[in-house]
DNA sequence: GTGAAAGCGCTAACAA
DNA sequence: TTGTTAGCGCTTTCAC
């Protein structure tokens, strides 16, 4: 069978002449807009389907203006944290008929900027975006001052102005962070994947991706909380997946000091520390203790089981896309910053601080 | 600051008439296609610049039939396999600069029917689908006989010949098995998510998707070449993520002839059986062993780590869209089946079998 | 209720 | 090299 070299496919204009109508006629009904007497609309759907019409997404957005598509960007879908968040999206989308495109940025700016260039060019009727680095917004700005409403997903922007569903990080990191005080810990690190553009020491305030500050901050209010001095210093950034991150994360593990206690910011960054712990022979929960953000599937069945910040994901992604879609739909009310609630599963991986002549309590 | 009702977007036009030049030269410069001479590319460039110029994407799609994205449909965009799959599929597109366009069919046929109109509605240059029934393929069939290029990642339909990548799966799935009859397992089950249309009983070159027929076969070629009696009567479809999936996974644990070992189609499924394994209090690999197809992050960190196969997925997904990419650039050789081998690694999940005095021995 | 005609923003023949 | 002129397939006035 051989194909021919250009499709030469079914028009409205084909229905048209099939049905004996016109072609206004025709695509009134195909399109499913004005008014047809319903001889006429039997005639014309019958041709339609005598021809196997198929329309053209591609012409009627072109007209309209409206693609029926929303951009989606997220840092890392291999992250089961953006997984499940892009099927609380897409199933959000789907009630509403709107179909979804989704672009990986890998957390790269560029990526990240280059994905919404060419999602705009797309015509998508609204972008959901989980901001890569907060240094260089000024093309989501750009957006957000454009007609084409766009939501924010997990990571808010203070400077931006538009609908953003976040879970309460802070709160979610003090809860956790006063889990391990409470065990004697002195020595608890916070271990995030995230960049740190600039330097830090104590201007915590200045971070202004949300997520990220307000973890810190709860971070920090809860070691202060218990007296810890200088707890900042516990804070490490960039514990992506790099060889350098790796090195890094041995490096803490096996320092003097090293911390007796580690907060992780995701799940890929706790599963990366748990096989470094491993392979530094230190032991969970008796050597060092563990608490990270996210309930992933695998946090219930290791050994011990990991002690996590349960965060409602599958909404959040919902949420945002309901947020978005009422937007396409003509809503204009101020721009809406849902903050979700999140919980503590306790299991098994934390225990009581090592005391200071190196003996270990086992608890928990 | 108020949001003009229409975007009065720059169109070409708008940018000749800023150079002075005719709406033709301004298209070729910005559209980068004819020649033009220097001076004139310039004009035109800082016109376009000054006034903010964006293409319009359908516009252009729509006059030269090509929209410059592939559509991927996949079963589970949660299920890490996938996930890391279209990485590789994101990553060889965009060295071509080709976007992709991802739809989750949640496995179910009558959505990835859906998606795919609503891709072609969208005049995808290509389709790279994972079917989610071999049965109702009807659509595909139809995309194959069209213009629109099509490649199958992970499932091979033998009725459709296109280009098809798949890991060899049978004879991962004999590989497998054998470590497990080796270690002196009779009772051993295969226990997969996938649905079986009609009845099965010995009718395995009956079942169509290539995946799921390779590894049966594969696995009884194991059992009957170790002498095992009726092993198909240990296969297991539909153990997904279901009540009854569950409730079946705890029935087949606790039956009185439960398996001393098991294999499991993806880490999904391994990550469930795993947990319902733990919550009828048996043990691996004393009391049962395991043996799971997909490498997953987490299955090295269980206790104990579980025996994997390990599938080149990253590079099934980057091969599918290389394919489909030399296609999109009018290669028209015979389309290709890919086969990518598979390796095992083994880890502490396989113990042997124990006796039937139901004493055990454990090993490995 | 129906039809004729004018575009949407772009590319692609064809002339000049 | 540059400009002119048609469309792509659809929606949308505006008459009838």
């Amino acid at each position: 069978m051989k194909r021919p070299p250009k499709a030469p496919s079914i028009t409205v204009s084909d229905v048209a002449r099939e049905a004996k109508v016109s072609k206004a006629t025709a695509a009134r009904v195909l399109g499913g807009y004005g008014r047809v007497s319903q001889e006429v609309r039997d005639a014309v759907l019958e041709a339609a389907k005598a021809l196997d019409y198929r329309p053209n997404e591609l012409a009627r957005s072109m007209t309209t203006g409206r693609s029926g598509s929303i951009g989606v960007v997220v840092g890392d879908i291999e992250n089961p944290f953006f997984a499940l968040a892009v099927r609380g999206i897409s199933d959000a989308a789907r009630l509403s008929g709107i179909n979804v495109i989704l672009v990986n940025s890998g957390e790269e700016v560029e990526a990240e900027k280059n994905a919404i260039r060419v999602l705009m060019a797309k015509q998508v009727d609204g972008l959901i975006v989980t901001p890569a680095q907060s240094g260089e917004i000024a093309h989501l700005e750009e957006i957000a001052r454009s007609t084409c409403p766009l939501a924010l997903l997990d990571r808010a922007l203070p400077e931006l102005d538009v609908d953003t569903v976040t879970v309460d990080d802070r709160d979610a990191a003090l809860n956790a962070t006063r889990i391990l005080t409470r065990a004697g810990h002195r020595r608890i690190a916070y271990v995030t994947a995230a960049l740190l553009s600039g330097d830090f020491r104590g201007a915590e305030s200045h971070i202004n991706t949300s997520t990220v500050r307000e973890r810190i901050l709860g971070f920090l209010a809860a070691c202060r909380e218990a007296g810890i001095e200088a707890p900042e210093r516990n804070i490490h950034f960039g514990s992506g997946r790099s060889e350098g991150a790796h090195a890094a994360m041995h490096a803490l593990l096996q320092s003097r000091d090293r911390p007796t206690a580690i907060l992780a910011s995701d799940s890929v960054v706790a599963l990366d520390l748990f096989k470094a712990i491993r392979q530094c022979g230190l032991n969970i929960p008796r050597d060092i203790s563990l608490i990270t953000f996210h309930d992933a599937d695998w946090t219930g069945v290791t050994t011990p089981p990991i002690t996590v910040i349960d965060q409602p994901v599958y909404a959040l992604g919902k949420s945002v896309a309901e947020l978005l879609i009422r937007r396409l739909k003509g809503d204009d009310r101020p721009s809406e910053r849902i903050v979700l609630p999140t919980t503590i599963i306790e299991r098994m991986s934390v225990g009581h601080a090592p005391d200071e002549s190196g003996q270990a309590f086992e608890s928990n």
